[in-house]
DNA sequence: TGTTAAAAGTTGCATTTGTAACCATCAAGA
DNA sequence: TCTTGATGGTTACAAATGCAACTTTTAACA
């Protein structure tokens, strides 16, 4: 493998630096939403949208579908039902976990969020042309994919 | 403006989604050089850097250059020179602020750090093809900037 | 000169997150 | 049945961050 001394390299082009940054400053305005409209975390918003999503399952299928550690599934849970956005309700075949379900609230919340986020990717999206926006995509999901 | 409504909308698809676990995992591997052989945290190692870069200034000045808030660069600028990197010398001019300048442990550490990044990034870009990358460095400079 | 405002950093507190230890329940086998 | 180990989820504690308040020093100006 051949290395350059790389004099001039420059933090603004190291891509883990850019992309914290545009993450970042993609993150900003959608988060204002959820988090002024619905008191929400970021990590609420996302079992919001699964549930929503996909229906109702367990925190440990939540888990294994978004890759979010359980801790922050435990307490963000909890914050959704204070909120009443969701509710669990026990198995009885094996008492240790729990099913999880949006109530009435919590779907409303899901509709209207899942709307301004498709709204707000649009948004983001729309200084580029179709055929950056797909290599951009593709590029992330790869990087994303490591 | 016209929505749609966007039945199908998925997180993985969401911009700012991506952009994140993008970001999360293309900062992984770098993290563990500057944190397991330095035990420097991300600030630290950003400000190791403007200053190797850009030569002695002050923590404003750092603050301007690099957006950091002041508040992480004086605990970052402590961190450092605890670990010996880095030296304030006041100004008989000023006494408020005080010229940065790395040590010569520092100066090492930059250099190292530095080739590390940029032989990381290379790898990170393996994948891409010249023009995948100049596409995916514009779109993420351009989110970036707003 | 004396008062007020601004600038450079620092610190305290509350919030968020990560790691590891933990409790309860269930499954399997001696 | 009793023990051992795995699984689902929670909690405790420490580290990291953001925000606001604060200290010190400088600048502005009445």
């Amino acid at each position: 493998m051949t290395h350059s001394d790389d004099p001039d390299f420059d933090l603004a082009d190291f891509l883990p630096y850019l992309l914290n940054q545009a993450a970042e400053a993609a993150s900003l305005g959608f988060q204002n939403i959820y988090r002024n409209d619905y008191g929400m975390l970021r990590t609420e918003w996302r079992i919001l949208f699964h549930l929503g999503r996909y229906g109702d399952m367990t925190a440990t299928e939540i888990g294994k579908r978004s890759l979010i550690h359980k801790t922050k599934i435990s307490r963000a849970v909890t914050a959704l039902e204070e909120k009443r956005f969701l509710m669990r309700r026990d198995f009885d075949s094996d008492r240790r976990s729990a099913s999880l379900s949006l109530t009435a609230a919590g779907r409303t919340a899901y509709r209207k969020l899942t709307k301004q986020a498709a709204d707000y990717d649009r948004s983001l999206a729309r200084t580029f042309s179709a055929e950056e926006q797909a290599v951009l995509r593709k590029c992330l999901r790869q990087l994303a994919a490591r």
